[in-house]
DNA sequence: ACATTGACTAATT
DNA sequence: TAATTAGCCAATG
């Protein structure tokens, strides 16, 4: 994974308003679209890596679920910045919170 | 070069 | 609604 790949994705994650989120899913495929390469996965590792700096809470898995590691924390601080949380407010509510780049 | 692993997803049970 | 299965792309050892 070269430096490219891991700039384009910094930078969308960063791109992400308060109180939205994306999904690895969509990332992944704007990334392809722009680049040719990568997946879900992918944008995984490179979170993982990433490590402080990056509001990685903002970032969640089809189910609207947090990275397992720090799930509880995520969910927290979405909460506190107002991203609309399912009404047990374990998981995201995809359909409201749901964000890509000009959707503002 | 081969096998394993992972902050994923979609379809199936 | 929740658990399982198979496919996925790249990193890592």
């Amino acid at each position: 994974m070269d430096e490219e790949y891991l700039e384009a994705v910094l930078d969308v994650v960063a791109a992400i308003p308060a109180g939205r989120v994306m999904t690895y899913g969509t990332i992944a495929e704007d990334l392809r679209d722009a680049l040719g390469r990568g997946g879900p996965r992918q944008v995984g590792t490179v979170l993982s890596r990433a490590g402080s700096g990056v509001p990685w809470w903002r970032v969640v898995n089809a189910s609207g679920l947090p990275p397992a590691f720090k799930r509880e924390e995520a969910l927290a601080v979405l909460r506190t910045e107002g991203c609309p949380l399912s009404p047990d407010g374990a998981r995201v509510r995809l359909g409201d919170a749901l964000w890509w780049p000009g959707d503002d």
